[in-house]
DNA sequence: ACCTCATATCGAAAATATTTGATATGTTAT
DNA sequence: ATAACATATCAAATATTTTCGATATGAGGT
């Protein structure tokens, strides 16, 4: 029950950083290795393999070896799931009883 | 342009702790003031605070004052939001081009 | 086998987020 | 006006995340 809860977080943890984010645009125009990534982004390259381990984690984002290359993209069925998971976490039930601290 | 990331980062790290997902999960059946909310949460009342004034924030959640209680309750407005921004972080361009380090 | 390149992992340092206890603010009742 | 209550805010302590530099791993090329 609890562990749901923790599982559900590291989805949108992989979403609450900026860096991530911009990871995430450039990762938006096409399948990237990590060197494409790094040369576009203002950070080094062990915090680069830091922050594709945490989205690679969170499902929205798939890698793929090819020879030394590691390429990264955005994982459709990932996305959905991440997606689904929101609507679900925010959908109010349609018999909501506000019986709440009245004066 | 970086604001941006901010900004949307914002919304996202209202739902990457765990005990915000569990507020998320009480407030899913209505409207609840912060008494008893706490209830419910195995927390302190000023971190109830700082996580609800998270949730306000990111725009997911909305308060209303009563009297000397305040009322939270999920918004659908703020909800559609996040869904459409995540939809929209995810998006994959239909003309992707991989023509990235390859042997 | 040895060297080079791309990426992953590690431990320590730095930056951020969260909790805690104390206090402030604002509302209602007496 | 005073007291009681609900919640917000603050500063310090604690916990978690992120960065950095060094090193490890694994693939290719010579």
């Amino acid at each position: 029950m609890e562990t749901m809860h923790k599982e559900h977080s590291q989805v949108f943890k992989a979403l609450c950083d900026e860096k991530r984010l911009r990871i995430l645009e450039l990762l938006r125009d096409g399948e990237k290795c990590a060197c494409k990534l790094l040369e576009n982004l203002d950070i080094g390259q062990s915090s680069l393999s830091y922050h594709m381990k945490i989205l690679v984690e969170s499902g929205i984002v798939e890698s793929r070896q090819e020879g030394k290359w590691t390429h990264y993209k955005i994982s459709k069925r990932g996305s959905k799931n991440a997606i689904e998971l929101l609507n679900k976490l925010t959908l109010t039930d349609n018999n909501e009883h506000d019986n709440c601290c009245k004066q």
